[in-house]
DNA sequence: TTTAACTTATGAAAATTTTGATAATCGAAG
DNA sequence: CTTCGATTATCAAAATTTTCATAAGTTAAA
């Protein structure tokens, strides 16, 4: 998962860049128009991270031409906090989210996620992977076309893991996802391991073809196998 | 709790105050622009749903003579769903929110719970009343400056109750912000009635000044006493 | 006023979640 | 290749939440 940050300001810039670098994205930096215009142009990105105010040129150009591209609908505009206009002009433009200074790191981080996560769920409400198979309105999982049981915990991680394949999950995203807001920073982890623990357990005597890695010091990551 | 809905079309309208009413909030209605512009000038609502196309007028006439009386932080805008320019322009006009049609009626009452509940908490992170103060962030409430301990359900409920003070909480309502999405419509709130009876308990051990009041066929409201 | 239908309250049991103690595993540093 | 510190896994116990059965209360209609 690949993520641009468009931004001039330094502080700000390194700020979101170290974020989601411990979030485990790959991570590009622009820090003036042309320079995010060549970019945009050559590569693709899961999301970007654009601010309006850039030397060189407006953002809301770079957005016209990640649109012109049908590249826009990943794009989260960060503005300054008086200029509401070029917010209004972004959304227009097709950016998917904005976000005006300041903000909360978690605010931004929660609105990435949703990002990346609209383009697996789609419209979908269901989800498959190998032999299995999550009906996310129903909340009911099936492996083999088997209904397996999984309690609340287990089946919100597991639908919040499928809806981020192959991406590494941090713990503490993970708790404030499935726990909420109030566990965000928890000094321990254990709830977490007991749940995914059990997931584990019924997903493997259910033959389920897919695996939860641990990634030591940073969390999880659901591959197929 | 007043609510005015400006909104022409009569299948909508209906509906939604049908819905709000169910809510158990005071409804008035306008479905032109005259008429809007005369209740809006003469009285005060907690919340005030506006739909932007109108005979005899924009909705964005109404929404910049809102502002010009200070009115206009209780706004959600409706917008049809073509009309994304409406949308920007009436967030400009500091419109709280805004809406496209067609929507979900749930939705919409998150959304204006969420406008009412704004304006309780504003910044505080602590609501008191009588004896009895509840920190939001550190989730800790105390009466009589004394700590009660509550567990997780019971101080989602109590925090929802004092964000709603004498308002009638819908059980629907509280399933749906206490428990999440998933118990919207549940057949029975057993659930419910658990956590209420040992919240009660523990208030009224540590006799706290407040009471939880059943309301026959509806929900709840929570009184200073 | 009484009844019938339905809603709310309550206690006990079942299920789930959280916590705490302990063991196993990992990864960096020597 | 060891060792040490930290992370993750596991089990059992504690706490919380959900469910179930039943009792009590409320409303509307006869």
């Amino acid at each position: 998962m690949k993520i641009l940050i468009i931004e001039d300001e330094k502080d700000l810039q390194n700020a979101l860049a170290e974020h989601f670098r411990k979030e485990k994205f790959v991570i590009e930096v622009a820090d003036n128009y042309m320079q995010a215009h060549e970019k945009i142009g050559v590569y693709d990105y899961d999301c970007i991270l654009l601010d309006i105010m850039l030397p060189g040129g407006s953002g809301l150009e770079l957005l016209k031409y990640l649109k012109s591209l049908g590249k826009s609908d990943n794009v989260i505009v960060i503005s300054a906090k008086n200029s509401l206009e070029d917010k209004l002009e972004g959304l227009s433009l097709g950016a998917d989210d904005y976000l005006t200074k300041p903000f909360h790191i978690a605010e931004l981080n929660a609105r990435v996620k949703a990002v990346l996560r609209r383009n697996t769920f789609d419209g979908k409400n269901t989800i498959s992977v190998n032999n299995l198979s999550l009906n996310i309105d129903d909340r009911i999982l099936l492996v083999n076309e088997k209904e397996v049981h999984l309690n609340r915990k287990e089946f919100d991680i597991l639908s919040y893991f499928l809806a981020n394949q192959k991406r590494l999950v941090t713990k503490s995203t993970l708790a404030e996802h499935v726990w909420g807001d109030h566990i965000d920073q928890a000094d321990n982890f254990d709830f977490i391991y007991y749940q995914i623990k059990n997931l584990r357990k019924k997903l493997s005597k259910a033959n389920a073809r897919i695996a939860i890695e641990a990634h030591y010091g940073v969390g999880y990551k659901l591959l197929p196998e």
